[in-house]
DNA sequence: TCTTAGCACTCTGCCGGGCCGAGTGCTAAT
DNA sequence: ATTAGCACTCGGCCCGGCAGAGTGCTAAGA
């Protein structure tokens, strides 16, 4: 089972790959004998075909239709046949601007490139922001937001701004404020939010009553905004591009699964978790991801990151015969990009 | 045509109504003959709803089906028929609970209202939040970013938090930048934006040269800040709601469309328009509403406000056959509901 | 030993006919 | 004005038959 293929049976899997990718109809051995260069009869390639099942590179639908690929039909052909094109000027070009137009920060730098990448795809794209955990601060500062409410407002490396509401009793002064934001400053920048948390924490306990109170609430104003956990933002665009996709049109239960999954936030976490901490694009097969349930799905993903740390991941969603010559160039191009231009925000 | 109705046409076309919005099937004659509380064989109703036919407010989808209500029917029934259920208690507690919940300022209040209101509807929630252009300020804040990077943070009335990175030349100090932040809150709180943006470019008239460096520096980052159009944002939840639907289940081209509009934003803006400056509900009956080419949906919607200013709205996208008795009172409590949270945010 | 032509077989998709059930419109009787 | 009765219409469903695509096997050829 599932062992090494000969160069002729290669040869067959990638053409049968690539044309059900394209027709998503099952292929047959005519079809194939037609599209190789080494001129076969239909009778032989059905005997490599026949080959190619019992190995479980291929399935049939049905006794007498043509052959599909199987998740690992799909998978050896993403490790070993899939000949690595070149993304074009053009959609280079495009991508290239989009991420560059972000003007408000970085949400709307990722927000740019999910949008032009799921165009260019035709599949659903997805981002995971987990801006908070690895981040160093830029800047952090507490506003007055009512008379019983504190603003915090965090600007972090990359041009991510993250703000929070704390309830806290009025009778701070403005002066107070700005003093205290001064205090913070000067031991947050450079720190990461939960790095913060921690220092916030000895500080307290080292300098308990020598300092003056109103360090002393300035470090409690930040614990208490820092308390929450910190879990990341998920961003889609494109998820009608599902429905163009004929597997997905014909079974409205498999599209039901799909677009609930899209709605909650922690399904798409797991889908993307594999490609956050990699450098490379991650290829989930159909099952092989690790949410239940959606066995009819690829992803094509890649972490992006800023500096050392990876800071989030964008992917394509699609079916398992997704395009994945043309995708995981892009997704590589676009992760490469997001990493580039958000270390200068 | 579309004339006033007698007691007994308006009775029975209520139950065509109701039956249809809960079976989703032409409805028959018998099957309201067994409905009415004044005995009338089906002969009779045939004749009835005959006449309701010819006065446009039932069809047949085919010569021998039963009848379904025509957009002017729903109108009608919405008008004039429709009874005003009073909002379970458990259902208004969710949706208090839900809007209370909102921590992390206007944003997140809106977003737990819309979630829970799709849920609670089964229809897909839409929130527009044109937050910018009719709130005031409360506090405004230039922060460093990067080196050449500035930010600002405005807050606004209602805990919305509005940020733009600033492309500047570096060389401003921190102090600098401080008493900047000073004199631009001096000037700007209590203004909307785009008051503030008049504001800013008469005092840099009037004070041109009157006034040190760093205040023109003030002015010209503000205005800066503040030369983008103002454009809602939304928000949608419970899209795969759509789905439950079997008018849309059915049909893959309506559910393209509508898909693909949820994914347009200025799309969405249309469609809740009309619900953003009335004080009450809004219902838009298929093809009532402004967007072309989605004559299979309706929209109820309400706007919502901050004080006296109208800030967002809100409402629930469905088919034309929506359980309106439900979903009329349910936007209207979340309206009400969004409005005086938002107040004390 | 590998390849291939030929052939029988299988399965799907499609078309047409017949039947059933639901519902209508009309007519005539109450 | 209401209603029972009846003929009619139409969609949905099931069934059988047919065409097409594709297979597996066998036997012949290189």
């Amino acid at each position: 089972m599932t062992s090494v293929l000969d160069d002729r049976g290669a040869r067959v899997l990638r053409l049968v790959v690539e044309d059900y990718i394209e027709t998503a109809e099952p292929v047959g051995s005519r079809t194939i004998s037609k599209k190789m260069e080494q001129a076969l009869s239909p009778a032989t390639i059905r005997n490599i075909m026949a080959d190619l099942e019992e190995m479980g590179y291929l399935c049939q639908p049905h006794t007498s239709a043509g052959r599909i690929p199987t998740g690992v039909g799909f998978r050896y052909y993403v490790n070993y046949l899939l000949a690595r094109r070149q993304l074009p000027r053009s959609e280079r070009d495009l991508l290239k601007k989009a991420t560059e137009e972000g003007l408000t920060g970085g949400d709307d730098v990722v927000r740019q490139a999910s949008r032009l990448l799921s165009n260019l795809s035709r599949y659903a794209c997805v981002v995971v922001v987990s801006r908070f955990s690895h981040q160093a601060l830029r800047s952090i500062s507490l506003l007055r937001a009512s008379s019983d409410r504190i603003l915090l407002v965090a600007v972090l490396q990359g041009g991510w701004v993250q703000h929070r509401l704390i309830e806290e009793e009025p009778g701070l002064l403005n002066e107070e404020l700005e003093k205290i934001n001064g205090y913070l400053n000067e031991i947050a920048v450079g720190l990461t939010l939960p790095q913060l948390r921690m220092k916030i924490l000895n500080e307290m306990k080292k300098e308990k009553v020598r300092y003056d109170k109103l360090m002393r609430k300035a470090l409690l104003l930040g614990a208490k905004a820092l308390t929450e956990s910190l879990s990341g933002d998920v961003y889609i665009e494109g998820r009608a591009n599902i429905l163009e996709q004929p597997e997905f049109a014909e079974d409205m239960q498999k599209l039901k699964r799909i677009l609930h999954a899209f709605e909650e936030k922690h399904v798409i976490l797991r889908l993307l978790d594999a490609a956050l901490e990699s450098e490379a694009v991650q290829v989930s097969i159909g099952s092989e991801n690790t949410v239940e349930g959606l066995p009819e799905i690829s992803v094509v993903a890649s972490g992006y990151h800023q500096g050392e740390v990876a800071t989030g991941s964008i992917g394509l969603i699609g079916p398992v015969r997704m395009d994945y010559s043309r995708v995981i160039p892009l997704v590589e191009y676009t992760a490469h990009l997001l990493s580039s231009t958000l270390e200068h925000r």
